[in-house]
RNA sequence: AGUCUCGUAGCUCAGUUGGUUAGAGCACUACACUGAUAAUGUAGGGGUCGGCGGUUCAAGUCCGCCCGAGACUACCA
């Protein structure tokens, strides 16, 4: 009996430390053991100390507000954040990454009153201000554990122990220099929006509460079509007309809007009513609605109650053509002052519905307001007995009484006997207690009183939508309010000028959604009228005469001191240098008052500040500029490199910052901006606790590990592309991506082992490494160029699917794949050394491309790798204690080999047909075959292949390659035509000529490869084609089975010798044995006896394959015996053998396999 | 209503300056492979590229209109 030796088991001393093997892979595990890691060790403080000095990279963190909780849309925002710093720290950037906390505003309000029980009306009566702001303070912080476990356990590395908060003293008195900046520049003034006001709450309100669920609400009211009579026509009786919902509103109309491009019709017809004969002008698409089509043909003759109205088109002229023109007062009760009454055009105007022509009050509807200020209408405004201007509509929702307005304005501008009628009424029955919906409402009378005067030329009921308060279930109004504002318009140009250099991610964002806006500026209303924010640094005299506004605690100390001079106030509360002492919120700094020029009072302005204002101003509140931090030291931090945030943050965050810089500082306030788009659920539906689809964020970390997530999340779609969540996809990730490469992982570490690789030898010359590694090394090279160049550019989408294919087709389903043997075969030779290094070296490589997404898996990776390596080492030699401590490699232009990745390609473009070829033919691969032909168009191509041949015969297991050289005239050719090139030299004849070349016979074909060209009819012209103005093809080699793909053919030979049909039964034994090794459990290194039943066939195989079956099964002994035999080995023994193989088909033989 | 984004296989996504068999992964089915094995390969089915019109020799790709989803802004007389 031959004994095989085998060499398996080296005598390497160097037996030292072992990569660390693992039973399964398990992220969550992973993201905990190595979050404990960092946690412990300070890794993150240890990397920003360690990159102390290098040129800092400046990321902003835009503040979340810790009163709600976070959701998984809060995970992929701060992936996205989180790859950058971490990418540009691996660049060998400084990074510091301050967390910030958004505290004010009215979420905050709302969540405080839901939680006492209160409502804004009970501030300051069941409950003191004080205690509201203590409430609101606890309440903005209520969720802050929770973000800051999210935080850490999402692997977002941000410095939450010294986080800038916006309610802090500090932080305001920032935002007060800010204003103070403004407003000695002009940039600050007091002016009045139209808004959503109630009077029952006696409060304006937010769009935000305007749009909780159930505001809008289908009311009917009281419509009518007013008639606004023309002045100076060439008509006696001719009126505008034009429709409202609101009556009450019609005594303030001070214009009429119309579309320019809108068609007008002048039309002879009767007022409904009072059957007067009149001209009426309207949209002509709205003739319709008033008027039937076959009363136009109808005498002209009309009587009050009369069903149709018969009416004639006297003229058309387009809606420019009315600019201008002047009509008489409607409700002439109040003088509003010049340039009102007349028509002007406003491109919101439609003809939906109405007429065509818009009423316009400029007190009582926003778009009024703005296009009455464009064209220099007047809106009507009364004087109270304050000297105040007001709308006619008071706080409480009623006209002004006449007592209550200034007598001398009553005198010169008031119409007392019309106006009296009216004074004092409600314009809603609802906000009168004394009413109810069932009496008339002031529309009713507004529209009988216009009946009888013959200027109302339809009255109707309608249902409308109208937006109710949250709080008093009563209808809104729209009032002017007032308001402080920043003129941004001031500086528009600018704004749009500094914008141009922003380099935003998608591009779209910039110059669109966000130019646009940035185009059609208006000024930047400051005013809120709450409690629990940023108070207006600004306090006036009562007459509004004299102003200040305090640009620091210093300053309001300062003017406290003499005020408490003056006797105005007891004592000075700010008077102390500690920030800790005083409150800047209110109700404290409302019960400053100070002194003016003149020895007046000054009252604080009420308002706060947008909280949009807090977070735009961060880059220098979050360093106290200027009080704590001079202008050289803010440049250290201003502006952001860098900035993410979700895309509704477009005229949020990203313009509040934007606009805060250019106005201040006449600078960008950020560099680069990522604008993230939505996370939604797995049917594209918006998440939200109220359909019940909202994703835990912390049951997906602790079920996947954050890793998995935040590579989905990055790998699945761009950040600024909503995300449709969908967990099984995560799962995917783990499976795939991390999964592939754990395998990869285990089975370096499985080999590197047993065989002592740490990494020691000297690196292999890269010329000596054999092809497979040079290839893989120039594909990793690629990638690195590839990957660098993607987070360098904001596309972590794209680094991360070309790591994720790297790893799956390239390095697992090819490398390893094919490199198998060389790991475990053979001595610890030098190209055994160089397969540990270049699988090392891509692992290596890979942990720290990917650290900046999957963090906590590249860290182990990494980890695992150079603690047994020290490769990386730290200044006391000791192996370097964080992936995220290196730098990432760069892409080492020498290895990179494009003709190498090309020729790989093809060889598995070949591998992938011939196994095609086989599975078609039914031919098992471990069934040796003689040969395969290419036919070959050119030498480079040979060349191509020659060089990978072996890879491919090992690969598909087959002996030989032919070449096939294009001449040979076995081949069937197909040719086709070259669109890209004949396209545009023959235009309209393309047609005629690919259908020609697609009826190529052989001889044509043969003929133009031989001469280069040929010539051919089409529509009785000839046309000479050349060679590379067709596509040559081969179809098919008779006798052969054949597969085409692209321009690459394969023929495969089937025949099956006896030598190979012997070689195929040693190979399925081999097979065989290697499995119940498998199932025995027997070690990869135990040597094995083995018996099997004999039979001649087999007999034969293994006298041929002896060295080579013994050789690859690790088998000592191999023979065949007695059926019998084994049996009684069997009952001898109490081993537990297979019993029976089937190496040759329909034959079962019995075996037995123990251990030496 | 305006601005912007998106619409490609059952699902998630690629698709170069327009160039002729529209790709990949997942899922499904069948078969294979098995010192990486809860992995992998091969093959198959599955597409009016949202719709209509236009430009062009040629459109998933460019232009216009429409439909659908979403975001933001504004809000309708």
């Amino acid at each position: 009996m031959l004994i095989f030796n085998h060499n398996f088991i080296r005598n390497r001393s160097c037996m030292g430390k072992k990569y660390q093997e693992y039973k399964q892979l398990d992220l969550t595990a992973i993201n905990k053991e190595i979050f404990k890691y960092w946690e412990e060790n300070n890794i993150f403080n240890q990397s920003l100390s360690l990159s102390k000095g290098s040129p800092e990279f400046i990321f902003y963190e835009g503040p979340p507000s810790a009163n709600g909780q976070p959701g998984i849309h809060h995970v992929m925002a701060r992936a996205i954040k989180d790859i950058f710093c971490r990418y540009k720290s691996m660049k060998g950037f400084h990074v510091a990454r301050k967390a910030g906390w958004d505290t004010h505003g009215l979420p905050v309000e709302l969540g405080v009153e839901k939680n006492l029980g209160i409502t804004k009306e009970d501030i300051g009566k069941k409950i003191s201000v004080d205690e509201y702001n203590e409430a609101c303070k606890a309440e903005v912080m209520k969720y802050k554990d929770m973000w800051d476990n999210l935080t850490k356990q999402m692997g977002y590395w941000v410095d939450l122990d010294n986080p800038y908060i916006t309610f802090k003293n500090e932080y305001i008195e920032t935002l007060w220099f800010l204003i103070g900046e403004l407003y000695n520049k002009g940039l600050l003034y007091k002016g009045y929006t139209i808004q959503p006001f109630s009077p029952a709450a006696g409060t304006g309100l937010s769009s935000h509460e305007l749009n909780m669920p159930g505001c809008y609400r289908d009311v009917k009211d009281t419509t009518m079509v007013a008639q606004f009579k023309i002045k100076n026509s060439e008509y006696p009786n001719a009126y505008f007309l034009a429709w409202t919902t609101t009556p009450w509103t019609l005594p303030s109309n001070t214009a009429l809007a119309v579309g320019t491009n809108i068609d007008y019709v002048w039309v002879n017809t009767f007022n409904p009513y009072s059957a007067e004969p009149i001209i009426v002008l309207l949209g002509k698409p709205l003739l319709g609605s008033f008027f039937s089509e076959e009363a136009k043909d109808l005498p002209m003759e009309y009587a009050s109650g009369d069903k149709v109205l018969p009416y004639r088109i006297i003229k058309e002229c387009k809606g420019k053509d009315l600019i201008g023109i002047e009509y008489e007062q409607l409700l002439p009760w109040v003088k509003p002052g010049d340039g009102a009454f007349r028509v002007i055009g406003g491109d919101f105007v439609t003809t939906d519905d109405g007429t065509g022509i818009v009423h316009i009050a400029p007190t009582f509807g926003a778009d009024d307001d703005r296009v009455a200020k464009q064209n220099g209408v007047p809106p009507l405004a009364l004087i109270d007995n304050e000297g105040k201007r007001q709308p006619m509509v008071d706080r409480t929702g009623k006209f002004y009484k006449i007592e209550d307005l200034d007598a001398n304005f009553v005198k010169e501008n008031l119409n007392i006997d019309l106006y009296s009628l009216f004074a004092g009424k409600f314009v809603k029955n609802a906000y009168d207690a004394n009413l109810t919906e069932k009496d008339m409402s002031l529309d009713v009378e507004i529209a009988l009183s216009l009946k009888q005067e013959g200027k109302a030329f339809k009255i109707e009921k309608q249902t409308h939508n109208y937006p109710h308060c949250w709080r008093t279930d009563k209808p809104i109004l729209y009032y002017p309010l007032d308001s402080w504002f920043i003129r941004t318009t001031a500086l528009k140009d600018r704004l749009i000028e500094l914008n141009k250099t922003i380099n935003w991610k998608p591009e779209s964002t910039g110059t669109g959604r966000f130019g646009n806006w940035l185009e059609n500026l208006v000024d930047w209303n400051l005013s809120r009228s709450r409690y629990w924010g940023t108070p207006l640094p600004i306090w006036r005299t009562e007459d509004g005469k004299e102003e200040i506004c305090i640009s620091s605690v210093e300053m309001l100390r300062n003017e406290i001191d003499k005020s408490v001079v003056k006797g105005f106030m007891n004592e000075n509360k700010y008077a102390s240098n500690d920030y800790n002492s005083f409150d800047l919120h209110r109700p404290y700094i409302d019960d400053v008052v100070l002194v003016s020029s003149k020895g007046e009072k000054m009252f604080r302005e009420t308002d706060l500040i947008d909280v949009w204002f807090d977070s735009g101003a961060m880059p220098f509140a979050q360093v106290h500029y200027p009080f704590s931090c001079t202008k050289e030291e803010l440049n250290k931090s201003f502006p952001a490199d860098f900035i993410a945030e979700g895309v509704d943050q477009t005229r949020g965050w990203f313009f509040t910052l934007h606009a805060i810089a250019t106005l201040v500082f006449d600078s960008v306030a950020f560099r680069n901006v990522v604008s993230n788009g939505l996370v939604l659920d797995k049917n594209g539906n918006k998440m939200s606790k109220r359909l019940g689809n909202a994703i835990n964020p912390f049951e997906v970390i602790e079920k996947y590990g954050a890793d998995a997530t935040r590579w989905y999340m990055v790998s699945n779609s761009q950040p600024w592309e909503n995300l449709k969540f969908d967990i099984d996809g995560v799962d995917e990730v783990r499976r795939k991506l991390f999964g592939t490469l754990y395998n990869t992982y285990s089975f370096f570490a499985l080999y590197a082992n047993i065989d002592s690789f740490a990494f020691e030898e000297a690196e292999v010359p890269f010329n000596e490494r054999p092809e497979i590694d040079r290839w893989i090394l120039s594909e990793l090279n690629s990638l690195i160029e590839m990957v660098d160049a993607s987070y360098n550019d904001y596309e972590p989408t794209k680094a991360a699917r070309a790591i994720g294919n790297f790893i799956d087709e390239y390095l697992s389903n090819w490398y390893v794949r094919l490199c198998r043997r060389r790991f475990w075969k053979g001595e610890y030779s030098q190209d055994k050394i160089s397969a540990y290094q270049t699988l090392y070296t891509c692992l290596e490589v890979l942990s720290q491309l990917m650290a900046p997404i999957a963090p906590f898996f590249a860290e182990k990776l990494f980890l695992d790798l150079n603690n047994i390596s020290n490769k990386h080492k730290d200044t006391n030699n000791n192996p370097i204690g964080s992936v995220h401590f290196t730098l990432l490699p760069k892409a080492n232009h020498t290895l990179i080999d494009k003709d190498l990745e090309e020729r790989m390609q093809l060889a598995q473009k070949i591998c992938s047909m011939v196994l095609s070829l086989r599975k078609r033919n039914n031919l098992k691969v471990r069934q040796p075959l003689q040969k395969i032909m290419i036919p070959a168009s050119s030498k480079e191509f040979i060349n191509q292949v020659e060089k990978v041949k072996e890879l491919i015969l090992s690969e598909v297991n087959i002996k030989e390659i032919e070449f096939l050289s294009a001449q040979n005239n076995v081949l069937v050719k197909k040719a086709k035509a070259d669109f890209k090139s004949l396209g545009p030299k023959y235009g309209q004849k393309m047609k005629a000529i690919a259908n020609a070349l697609n009826s190529f016979n052989q001889e044509e074909i043969a003929l133009i490869e031989k001469e280069g060209k040929i010539s051919i009819d089409i529509d009785d012209n000839k046309i000479e084609l050349l060679l590379s103005d067709v596509e040559i093809t081969t179809q098919d080699i008779p006798g052969w089975v054949v597969m085409n793909e692209g321009s690459v053919t394969i023929a495969l030979d089937t025949t099956i010798t006896d030598t190979l049909r012997k070689e195929a039964i040693s190979r399925e034994l081999v097979n065989r044995i290697q499995n119940i090794r498998k199932e025995q459990n027997f070690d990869v290194i135990d040597y094995i006896i083995v018996e099997i039943e004999y039979n001649p066939l087999l007999e034969e195989a293994i006298n041929e394959y002896y060295n080579y079956i013994t050789g690859e099964t690790l088998t000592k002994e191999l023979s065949l015996v007695r059926k019998n035999d084994i049996e009684v080995y069997i009952g001898q023994h109490n081993t537990k053998p297979i019993s029976t193989i089937d190496v040759i088909e329909g034959v079962e033989l019995a075996i037995n396999i123990r251990k030496v």
